[in-house]
RNA sequence: GGGCCUGUAGCUCAGCUAGGCAGAGCAUCUGGCUUUUAACCAGGUGGCCAAGGGUUCGAAUCCCUUCAGGCCCGCCA
């Protein structure tokens, strides 16, 4: 059974209704392990779902989160924001209201890209609309409770003031300088290292925040959550899944909801990820460069406790080419390879739509590389296919959209992640490179007998051979002196499948050129 | 110190959440194509499933112990 059914078919008879929910703070561009959680998440509500279940997908933004440092890719002047929510500082581009908007419209974007819509909650709307406010209440009656639960699980010690609430001032707008000096319902008296004190009154909205130990509890109560997944740091002994379980039981009279720990994506080569270490791949970057259905087959593959390693090189290629058989299997086009588990759950949980009803068309990866790199536009690169035989004369524009999809992807990758020996670009002029007696021979022959031919991979090739023969000359001089014709480099992609690509009198015309 | 993950062919890994013949890809070897763009096709070699113990008719799979490696433990996925 795939992993996500086994989570769900637990997960089912322990509620009538089910909420599953992903929180991430958009303090910064999303990556990877962001949308691990949301496809964790997404995987187990396909299956309750699947299985007859009431369930609901949500996405809780902690956007009311301060901002912590300034971070490298923000400008310095962010200094006097720090410690202020995220979203009641300026956005970057200054395009969004917010700079927490900022992020979370990036980050909804590329959910909608790999086909998954939670519903959206902000916790600043939260704080400012009173959802909080009894939760908030409650904390404070039981501050000394939590405080002792915090300081056991944990093992850390608290102030002696301290209080399950960050005061929010009222004279810098920061969460994270304030000191409560009293508390009195409703009024907590407090300082800020700002030099202003004051007296903020917990009946009103949006005047602070509950902590972050305290926050994820009480928005498991308030949202009625029922499973929600984490990363492996928070699962750590004494960290705030711990805390937050004991909290939600004893404080809040809520069950704790059901989970899963996931591991971290690794970047081939690097370790893990950290932003801060500029190791980190962006989840953009991974969503352009990556088909997203083949980006959800990464992390459905994967029991989530697995760690991934991503490999933007040639992995990449891999990757895809393995999805495409896994498709074919799935269609029954290929025989199903012996020990692949949970094909089929794989397959259905990896569709960001609706699951294909046949067989799409596939056109390997690897040669949609090369056909790209020599087409300008989507035009350019149907024709080549067509005149290759490489797309039927019908194709259905469902299977056209997705193999121009798979174009844009081929593309990406290329211009930022593919390593340079896949790279190539055909001269539009001859190269002005010196070419020798017996490369100008060797092309002039293949001018000349070029048009005896007709244009095909196998054809081309032979008739490099049997010319290079003709002149005793070994094979690999006589494509070298074909690269540099056409790419001004002494290597390229297989000669006859990629000269079958290019148009058969611009071949002949430059190799007349090269060798007069 | 605590927690989690990993250890299966020379390499990268499936298979472990239903206990029932040990599986792929790459590499290597053989044969084929006058064939290079990570070449391709057909076939073959290759494993005490980290070690030890337990449960079982039967264990890579479940349980216990040990060893080795990785990651996490202010915030972070």
């Amino acid at each position: 059974m795939h992993w996500a059914d086994v989570l769900a078919k637990k997960l089912a008879p322990k509620a009538d209704h089910h909420v599953l929910a992903t929180g991430i703070t958009p303090s910064g561009p999303i990556h990877i392990g962001n949308m691990r959680e949301v496809l964790t998440t997404d995987a187990v509500y396909r299956s309750l779902i699947k299985q007859g279940a009431d369930a609901e997908f949500i996405y809780i933004a902690d956007d009311y989160d301060h901002l912590r440092k300034v971070y490298p890719y923000l400008p310095k002047t962010y200094e006097q924001y720090v410690g202020q929510p995220i979203s009641e500082i300026p956005c970057p581009c200054e395009k969004h209201d917010s700079y927490a908007d900022h992020y979370l419209f990036a980050f909804l974007d590329s959910l909608e890209e790999i086909g998954v819509e939670p519903r959206v909650y902000r916790a600043s709307e939260m704080y400012k609309t009173g959802v909080y406010r009894l939760a908030i209440e409650t904390a404070l009656e039981h501050t000394e409770d939590i405080k002792e639960i915090i300081e056991r699980v944990s093992k850390r010690s608290l102030p002696k003031h301290w209080l399950p609430f960050n005061v929010k001032c009222e004279q810098c707008n920061r969460l994270t300088t304030t000191k409560p000096e009293l508390y009195e319902y409703p009024f907590i008296e407090y300082s800020c290292e700002c030099g202003h004190s004051g007296k903020c009154d917990i009946r009103k909205d949006g005047v602070g925040k509950l902590p972050w130990r305290v926050d994820w509890p009480a928005r498991w109560k308030n949202l009625k959550v029922t499973f929600e997944p984490f990363g492996k740091d928070l699962g750590t002994t004494g960290g705030a899944r711990e805390t937050g379980e004991e909290i939600v039981e004893k404080i809040y009279d809520y069950s704790a909801p059901e989970f899963t720990m996931y591991e971290f994506i690794l970047l081939k080569g690097k370790g893990a990820m950290h932003s801060s270490k500029g190791t980190a791949l962006s989840a953009n970057d991974m969503l352009q460069m990556t088909p997203p259905e083949v980006l959800r087959f990464l992390m459905m593959k994967n029991q989530p406790a697995k760690h991934i390693t991503f490999d933007p090189g040639f992995g990449l290629l891999n990757l895809v080419d393995e999805y495409d058989q896994a498709e074919r299997m799935y269609f029954g086009e290929e025989e199903r390879i012996k020990g692949w588990k949970d094909l089929d759950a794989i397959y259905e949980l990896s569709q960001p739509g609706t699951i294909p009803t046949s067989l799409p068309y596939q056109i390997p990866f690897r040669h949609l590389v090369t056909v790209v790199q020599i087409g300008e536009s989507w035009e350019d690169i149907k024709n080549i296919l067509y005149r290759t035989g490489q797309l039927p004369d019908t194709i259905s524009t469902k299977d056209e959209k997705h193999l121009q999809k798979r174009k844009d992807h081929a593309e990406y990758w290329l211009n930022h992640f593919a390593p340079k020996a896949v790279r190539f670009t055909v001269q539009k002029k001859l190269p002005k490179i010196d070419f020798s007696d017996e490369e100008k021979k060797v092309l002039q022959e293949i001018a000349s007998s070029a048009d005896t031919i007709s244009w095909t991979a196998e054809n081309i090739h032979n008739l490099i051979y049997s010319i290079a023969e003709n002149q005793s000359l070994s094979p690999k001089k006589a494509f070298t002196a074909v690269y540099k014709a056409i790419l001004g480099e002494k290597r390229g992609p297989r000669a006859g499948f990629f000269l079958s690509n290019l148009d058969q009198s611009f071949v002949i015309k430059r190799f007349s050129e090269a060798s007069s």
